[in-house]
DNA sequence: TATGGTTAGGCGAACGTTCGCCTAGATTTT
DNA sequence: AAAATCTAGGCGAACGTTCGCCTAACCATA
């Protein structure tokens, strides 16, 4: 293997100091550009590269970004982590930083791993997904006075940075696009009362159905934990409800909560779309390949992911973002499954 | 920020040099139980971590393992990234090293940017995954001389180290089942001709037929490109041959396809596992929320990452694993798709 | 002519480790 | 009793940078 380049060999050939070949390339310093011609040859020639183990020891930091999430459970796949792991590595490097891969795994030790991964000096500072309720990584990480920001919000009055997806927003838009569609009648299924992305996005049903002056039937707002099964059953009950209580659309919370309301249409002989619209979030990729297309939320995971490594690289120069957080729109994609409604 | 804690600030509070310290922390140095015992509890009191860039520099190792993958296409998420990346970065901490994220770009100057990534100190060694066909980042790589493994094989004859999964075993498996299952006439939708996975999957439907006995119609044989419309529409041309010549069971190579198989089994009014068996390849886990439930070949991805990456800290260590590649088998799941086969 | 300011570049030190050789005393061997 | 061996631990040097201060030469000003 061909020995590294180093400072001293440019400079031996520049006929130089290596220090000076240091400022120089860091433009820490005015030289007669002879100087600087007889440098950048030398580089050329040479093939130097800086020693990046080097310049941290010195600088004392790693230019690195740990990135944790919170493992996907069994039999299901988070759609957007890839995306997402390639949008804060495309920001990072423009920056001059690169991601550690850092799953965040049931049952360890928060401080002690985070604490191993600073003190080591592994990591400058962490970006976190798929806050969890109260999740414990962010008081562990604030005690040990880490940089962080997070993708999304959580419940706890802890302050830090953040970058998350407006769901009200989202929501509306999709309330407002039934609306236009002639739906009057417009269900709603959320997520439970202690989840505050539900919360909020409940927030934007009411924001809509108000902004247009429409009723809203109380029966017509269900709460309610899991995926395709939860859709399914309370989509059941609303189509049984009679005559003019019956909602002729249902906006959800998550895709698959939507497929299981399609599901439920089906089973009932209706179709969806035509007879009752459906509307999920998150425009899942995999279910792209399914029919009816389901008109849905994209969130702007690429967006997001810039923004967060802008923000923690703010923080780790010691500039504070400001304001230190960051709220983008979702995207409604309209699909069949909402268009084509026929009143009977 | 507490400044941190060194060699020097334990070795002054135990009582001996620093070089002393560093060496009882790493066994390298025998000393007396009471030297033993101060150094022990003066780290212990002042709390202190090697700082590995510090370390890195001196050994000239980053203990860093790049992870360079070819991003899913739009529309499709891979559906193993996330476990594949939890168990490399789960070997790769239990032997003292860390995962570098690196999605390979389209259109990015290989040689360069890994380069870079190795000439800069940044990484040791680098996994890939997602090999395309003749990939460029193997000869890239190998030029640097730099340390890799690969999860899965590729058509060139570049000599390298990898982990892959058997897929002649694992169709082998799907065929045998079906056979046990009564079937006789059993078609195979594989890839396009220059494809090896395709041809070893290829392989292993061969040798379960006729370790059975059993006869092959050329028709039964098709290779194509695509998902669920290639699966769907060569379902089609199989199921409209006529009479004795008509496949009761279709393998495949992959879910999707077998989703377009299952597709237009539906359409043509059979029920799939009663009238015509079904199988796919990588038991992908957004399926499961569908009906039928589809048998499938799941791949061992914890066991494939944790390979890889003892495979990869073996090169980084000087030696070479012998031998320097390891073939792993799928699980055959049975599910509703290729089961209850009712002959009429 | 002396004074002061600017400019180009040199140089010592430090970041926190690991490595290899050295030494003083204790113990064993001849 | 002298020589050889062992043992516990010390110590200088190096890994490849960056940082801050220093200096010598040049130029302009009073």
């Amino acid at each position: 293997m061909p020995k590294n380049v180093t400072l001293k060999d440019v400079a031996r050939r520049a006929g130089v100091s290596y220090q000076t070949v240091s400022k120089i390339l860091r433009n820490q310093m005015h030289v007669t550009p002879e100087v600087y011609a007889r440098v950048q040859s030398a580089v050329e020639e040479l093939g130097y590269r800086p020693n990046v183990i080097a310049r941290n020891l010195r600088t004392q930091s790693s230019h690195l970004i740990g990135y944790s999430w919170q493992p996907a459970r069994q039999n299901f796949v988070n759609p957007i982590l890839e995306q997402f792991e390639q949008s804060i590595v495309d920001a990072a490097e423009r920056l001059g930083y690169h991601i550690l891969l850092f799953p965040q795994r049931d049952g360890a030790d928060l401080s002690s791993t985070y604490e191993d991964l600073v003190h080591t000096g592994r990591v400058d500072g962490f970006i976190l997904s798929d806050l969890g309720y109260n999740d414990g990584r962010i008081p562990a990480l604030q005690r040990l006075n880490v940089p962080l920001v997070a993708f999304g919000r959580t419940e706890s009055d802890h302050a830090f940075s953040y970058v998350d997806v407006d769901g009200a927003t989202g929501i509306r838009q999709a309330v407002e696009h039934l609306i236009q569609q002639g739906h009057r009648r417009i269900a709603m299924l959320g997520w439970p009362e202690e989840s505050r992305v539900g919360a909020d996005r409940l927030e934007g049903y009411w924001q809509a159905m108000e902004g247009a002056g429409l009723d809203v039937d109380p029966a017509w707002i269900k709460r309610g934990a899991g995926e395709y099964d939860y859709g399914h059953d309370a989509a059941l009950e609303l189509l049984r409800l009679n005559g003019r209580r019956r909602p002729t659309a249902i906006v959800t919370v998550f895709d698959l909560i939507a497929l299981g309301a399609v599901g439920a249409i089906q089973e009932l002989g209706y179709v969806p779309g035509r007879d009752v619209a459906v509307t999920g979030f998150d425009d899942m990729p995999q279910l792209r390949h399914f029919h009816p297309g389901l008109t849905s939320l994209r969130q702007p995971v690429w967006e997001v992911g810039q923004q967060v490594v802008q923000f923690l690289v703010q923080l780790l120069q010691g500039n504070t973002p400001e304001p230190p957080y960051s709220l983008l729109s979702p995207e409604l994609v309209i699909r069949d499954s909402s268009q084509g409604y026929h009143p009977d």
